[in-house]
DNA sequence: ACTTTAGTATGAATCTAATTCATAATTTAC
DNA sequence: GTAAATTATGAATTAGATTCATACTAAAGT
């Protein structure tokens, strides 16, 4: 016995509109088609759903239920049709998110928090712990969206620009290196440097200055929160490297002096990786325009 | 955006066994058939279900909701397919009887109270109230099943025999007719005759011998209750012609005569008239056997 | 890293099922 | 009873699904 909702449909329509006649029109097909498969149906269901040779057709009992399930079922896959219509368009979907910077949380709660104001439907989460390989998980669709700062090439993955930052030294302002103009790599040997706790190779002064030129520091000393880095270095407990925007929206830098590394600065972008397929949907783009306006807001010194 | 059970079923094969390989087997499908199905899906609703180039096949965040519908829709459709089987079979249905017969529901009681016990998912009722056209009620599915005593040759219609009875004339014993062998139509001109109360048409006593003869006896008075008709005309206040069955069942009927109709005796018969379509259905062959039993047993005299 | 193996995708040909057209048969309305 | 409307049906056509052959891709083994 085989039933599609194709059948399901066209019983409905026969019903509802109370001839094979009056249904074509709603179901776009000719009277012809519509008697075939009436008949096809009634073979496979093996009763008449129809009391034979009465005009208005009338329902036979056995008729009856099946529209009673055509009126339960048809509902439900029409839901689930819209709920695929919104899916595409990003009315509704899943953003997780995976970060590889540990600084973004900053900015990134207050981004969040805005776009779950306008994207109720999206459930939107932060992904730790994956962020050592994010762009796979973005790929295998663990993760939806990747906070990176390394952009590679991929087919299926666009990685959208949200800014620009400049990884900044910081000292104590009686600290002996808060003299220089300047930062080098050279000058971390004999420094204890403070940093968040992540592996050092996601560290900006690690990955683009100490790593590619062989040198290390004399100790690391991982701190979680960002408050707490700018205390320990203003009580001369050590040096530290965070992204300059960190620096102009925190408070308490009075304490502090900021260098920019190597003659001439370094400066990173960060960006948003997606998958390609993702791109227009309606709450990614709408992610990336708040992330550059909550960014923009921040990184304004107070 | 056009979904069919069949693609639901293909993607849930295809999520239950892990791969297209696999799936193949329990959809009776070839891989590439497989293959171009699923591509079919993904077009139709825009998003990919499973995650592209994974192995084992990975469901999607979108895929995940159409696996969640199909598990919602598929077992409904399944129901619908077995209560189909059920109802063309008659293991489940609807038995709706008219009678034309009054006398009739004291054997009808019965039988139906045995066919409950029997088939607990048949809706067994009696529709009193369209006996006058109860075959157009039957063709017309109002009802289901037909007590009468008068069979047509009719295409969609089949009359199955239960049982020969004789409509029986009774007065009081010391009444004057009690005298007879037998009872003649001019015989009830004088008589006040007590009848169940139904248009006279419907009653053995006048469409089989007063009707043809043009004959209209004295009175007519009506009574509901067997019983009460066998009481009133066992005090002498009218005769009476009911089924031999009903006589040789009842109790007190010591006061009462019993002559036959005519010379030869009128003997009817009574039969069930079904759809034939409904003719092979369980619970209609269960009437039809139960019927005859209960009447044999209730025919024998006490 | 290369090779093998298993699984998946795809184009073209084939086959199946659905639809149309033309027309017959029914039913209803007047 | 006739006309109008509706439904049914056979044959031809069309659209859709499936197969076959083969290319491609990912995972496992060497």
């Amino acid at each position: 016995m085989n039933i599609e909702l194709k059948h399901l449909r066209i019983i409905l329509a026969i019903h509802e509109s109370g001839s094979v006649q009056k249904a074509t029109e709603q179901l776009n097909m000719t009277q012809s088609a519509v008697s075939h498969q009436l008949r096809y149906i009634k073979d496979q269901l093996g009763v008449d759903i129809f009391i034979p040779e009465t005009r208005p057709l009338k329902l036979s009992a056995e008729g009856l239920e099946l529209i009673n399930a055509a009126r339960r079922i048809l509902p439900e896959v029409e839901k689930l049709k819209s709920r695929f219509i919104d899916l595409k368009s990003g009315q509704t979907g899943r953003l997780f998110i995976a970060i590889e910077c540990h600084a973004c949380f900053e900015w990134l709660f207050p981004v969040l928090n805005l776009l779950r104001e306008h994207h109720s439907n999206v459930d939107i989460d932060i992904k730790p712990g994956l962020a050592f390989n994010a762009i796979e998980a973005l790929k295998n669709e663990e993760v939806d969206l990747v906070i990176s700062a390394d952009p590679e090439k991929l087919p299926d993955v666009r990685f959208h620009e949200l800014f620009t930052y400049a990884p900044t030294f910081i000292s104590a302002k009686d600290h002996p290196l808060a003299e220089r103009s300047y930062i080098n790599a050279s000058d971390f040997t004999d420094q204890t440097v403070i940093t968040y706790p992540v592996p050092v190779e996601r560290l900006d002064l690690f990955n683009q200055l100490l790593i590619p030129q062989g040198i290390e520091p004399k100790a690391i000393r991982q701190i979680e929160l960002t408050s707490v880095i700018l205390l320990l270095v203003g009580a001369n407990k050590g040096v530290s490297v965070l992204p300059d925007w960190v620096l102009q929206s925190a408070r308490d830098t009075e304490l502090l002096a900021q260098k920019k590394l190597t003659k001439s600065g370094i400066t990173r972008k960060l960006y948003a990786a997606v998958r390609t397929r993702d791109s227009e949907k309606l709450y990614i783009e709408t992610f990336l325009s708040l992330s550059k306006d909550v960014f923009s807001r921040l990184a304004r010194p107070r």
